[in-house]
DNA sequence: CACTTTTCCCAAAACGTTTTGGAAAAAGGA
DNA sequence: TCCTTTTTCCAAAACGTTTTGGGAAAAGTG
C-alpha cells in the first residue's frame, strides 16, 4: 500500500524536470542520513570537516538544492515578504518606483527570500490584497509604499504585530520601522536655493493632500521662504492629483500665473512636469528662463529635456535596500521602533534654475 | 520528549500573530477527523452535507485559512508563478505595461496562485533570475515579457519542458504558447489611413532591432505601404535604443527631416514620443498640423499633449488575463502549442492624424 | 432475515525539510 | 586500564496539509 520514496531514480521517468534531487536521496548516494546531510550542508559544528566536505561536493555535483517549499513548512516561515502597489495612483510612471523596486528585489533575494506582489485598483483592494498575504500566512512581513497621513493599513499591521515596514511617513504614536526620503529638508533647500538666486514669489505645486509625503515638503517650502526672509503667500500654493497629474498641475499653473504678482519659480513633484510645461507653453514662458524650476525626483523627462530640469534626487535604489534590511530585523523579532530612518536628498542643478530674469 | 502539539490552545500565549487556526485544532473543535474536516472543506462527496455544512460554518467562524505552505508540500505544487522584469529596458515607463502587470496579477490572486517578482539589471542577470525560480522549485510556471527575437530564455524553458507562457513571440520552431498584440495589423492599419487622408512620405521610428516586437510594426508598416501604393524609402526608418528612447528618437527626428523630401506623417512606440516631441519643437514643425503622428501604446502624455495623440491601443490588462489563463492550463498539462492568441489592437484618431497640409 | 450496496468517516502515510535528543565511537585523562 | 569527555553521526518527530485505502454503520434488496 503506503509506497516507498521513489528512492534514487535520478533523471530518469517522468519528464526532464524531475532532474531534480532530493535530499533523501543525496544521502543514499553519500551513505549518509538525511539528518547529517542537512547538518553538513548548514555547515553545523557536529558534523566532521571531512564529511562536511564531501557532502557539499557531492550536493553541487547533483545540483541539489533543498525544497523552498518544504524548507518553509519546517521553518514555519514563509522566507517571502509582500508589497502591493497601486497603478491608479500613477505611482508607477516614475523610474523613481522602479529603482526602489530594484532594490527591494535584489536584496530580498540576496536574503534568500521571495518578494509578491499584489496589484491593486484602489485603496480597498490595496486592504484587501495585503490582508490576503498576512492572514493567509503568505508572507513574513509587508512592505508599505505611498504612504496616506491616516492610513489604515498600519493601524492594521501594529494591531497584530505584523512585521513591516513603511517606504515613507504616517500619522500614528505607537513605534513602527520607516524609510523615509527628507522631503523637508529637500525642499527648504530647493527653496532657499532659489531665494538666494534673487527669486521673492516661489510657487509649490504640490502633491495630493491626505499623502504623508507633501506635508514634508510643504514644511520644507514653508521653512524655506521662513529662513529666506519672505512672506508665505497661500496663492502660490496649490495642489494636483494623483489620479491625473499632468491635468491638473497644468490647470494649476494657469491659475498661477492670473495672479497680479506672478511667481518668477516653482518647486513641484517632477510627476507633474508635463502639465506645467504646457501652462507655461500656452502662456508663452520659458521654463528656465522666464520662471524658474526644480521638481523632485530625476526622471528621465528631467533630463531630456530642453533645458534640462533641475531637480531632487532622492536614493531610490539605496531606500529599497534600506527597507528590506530593516523588515528582516523586524522580522527576526527586532523592535520595529529602533528603525527610523530619514535618508537626505541631494540637489541637481541643470538648467531651469537661473536667477529671475 | 518530542512535545504532543500545541493543540487547542487558540488566540492564547505567544502574541496575537496565533490567532490563526490549524486544521487540527479545528478538527478538534468540531469533534471530526482531520481527514474528514479538510474533505469537506473541498467538497468532496463522500461527506455528508450536513456535516460538511457544520464544518464550513466552524471554518468561517474561527478565521481558518488552510496554510498555503504545507499544501503546497503536500500537493507537489508552489501555486506561484514568476515574473521577471528589467527596468533598464525602459518597460516601466509605460502604463501600458502596468496594466498588463495589473491583469496578470488579478488573475493569479482569483486563482489562489501566487505571483513573484524579479528585477533584474540585464539580460545577464534575468537569466539568472529565471533560473533561480524555476531550478530552486519556486514556481510553477513563468511569464516572458519583452521578447527578443532569438530569446535564450524561451530554449531554455523548453529544453527541460518548464510551463511558460511569453507575451509576445519569438523566433523558434518548437511549439510554445504565447499572446501576442497584431502589431503587423496595427501599424498597416495606421499606415492606410494615413496614406487614405493623402500623406505619401511616411515615416517609421521603429523599436530596438533584437526584439521581436518592432519587426511586427515594420511588417505591418511596409504592408500598409504597399497596399496604399506607396514606395518604400528606407530613408524613412530608424530605430532608436530601448535605454534611451528619448534622446535617440529625438536625433533620429532631426534627422528625417534633413531629408531632402521630408515625411509628412511619422509612426512610432509612443514610448519615443518625447524626443519627437523635441526634435519637431526644434524645427520649428507642429505635430498634427505640420506631421501627422500616430503612436503605439496610449500613455498618459498621448491623452494630455496638446493636441492630443493619436494613438494604437493595445488592450493590455486583457492580455494579461488571458496569459495567465492559459498559463494555468499548460501547468495542468495541456499541450502550449495549442494556445498561441495573436489580439487585435484598435487605433485611436485623435488630433494628431490630419491630412497633410 | 441475510446479503449487498451505499453513505459517511477516519487512521496512517506522504510531501521534503530541520530539529531534537540521544548514542556509538574516538579521544583524552587518571 | 577504566572512566570521562569530545567528536561524529543518526532515528524519530515535527511542520500542516492532502491522499490513500479501507471500515463501520446505515440503507437498500431479495
Amino acid at each position: 500500500m503506503f509506497l516507498e520514496q521513489s528512492g534514487n531514480r535520478i533523471g530518469f521517468g517522468e519528464g526532464f524536470k524531475s532532474m531534480t534531487i532530493n535530499l533523501k536521496q543525496l544521502s543514499k548516494l553519500l551513505k549518509l542520513s538525511p539528518t547529517t546531510v542537512s547538518r553538513a550542508l548548514a555547515d553545523y559544528p557536529d558534523v566532521s570537516a571531512k564529511t562536511r566536505a564531501r557532502v557539499k561536493q557531492m550536493a553541487i555535483q547533483q545540483g541539489y538544492q533543498p525544497n523552498p517549499v518544504a524548507r518553509r513548512l519546517q521553518k514555519g516561515k514563509t522566507e517571502t515578504i509582500g508589497i502591493v502597489i497601486t497603478p491608479e495612483q500613477n505611482y508607477f510612471s516614475d523610474t523613481f518606483f522602479i529603482d526602489l523596486l530594484s532594490g527591494i528585489s535584489n536584496q530580498i533575494t540576496r536574503a534568500g527570500y521571495e518578494l509578491i506582489l499584489g496589484v491593486a485598483s484602489d485603496e480597498e483592494h490595496e486592504m484587501q490584497s495585503m490582508r490576503r498575504m498576512v492572514e493567509g500566512k503568505r508572507v513574513d512581513g509587508m512592505i508599505l509604499t505611498l504612504i496616506r497621513e491616516q492610513d489604515p493599513r498600519v493601524g492594521y499591521l501594529l494591531d497584530r504585530d505584523f512585521p513591516f515596514v513603511l517606504y515613507g511617513r504616517t500619522r500614528e504614536t505607537r513605534p513602527y520601522a520607516f524609510v523615509d526620503m527628507d522631503g523637508k529638508q529637500a525642499f527648504e533647500k530647493a527653496c532657499t536655493y532659489l531665494a538666494g538666486l534673487g527669486h521673492h514669489r516661489i510657487a509649490l505645486l504640490n502633491g495630493e493632500p491626505g499623502f504623508m509625503f507633501p506635508v514634508g515638503c510643504r514644511e520644507g517650502y514653508e521653512s524655506g521662504l521662513f529662513l529666506s526672509g519672505l512672506e508665505l503667500d497661500p496663492d502660490l500654493i496649490r495642489e494636483w492629483k494623483h489620479k491625473d497629474p499632468s491635468q491638473s498641475s497644468y490647470r494649476w499653473t494657469l491659475e498661477l500665473f492670473k495672479n497680479d504678482n506672478p511667481p518668477t519659480a516653482i518647486l513641484f513633484q517632477t510627476e507633474a512636469v508635463n502639465g506645467i510645461f504646457k501652462g507655461l507653453d500656452e502662456l508663452n514662458l520659458q521654463p528656465g528662463k522666464d520662471v524658474a524650476l526644480i521638481g523632485y525626483d530625476d526622471l528621465e523627462i528631467a533630463r531630456i529635456h530642453r533645458p534640462s530640469l533641475s531637480v531632487l534626487r532622492p536614493q531610490a535604489r539605496e531606500a529599497g535596500q534600506r527597507v528590506v534590511n530593516i523588515l528582516l530585523e523586524v522580522i527576526k523579532g527586532e523592535d520595529p521602533g529602533k528603525f527610523q530612518e530619514i535618508h537626505q536628498v541631494e540637489m541637481v542643478i541643470r538648467e531651469t534654475s537661473l536667477p529671475p530674469s
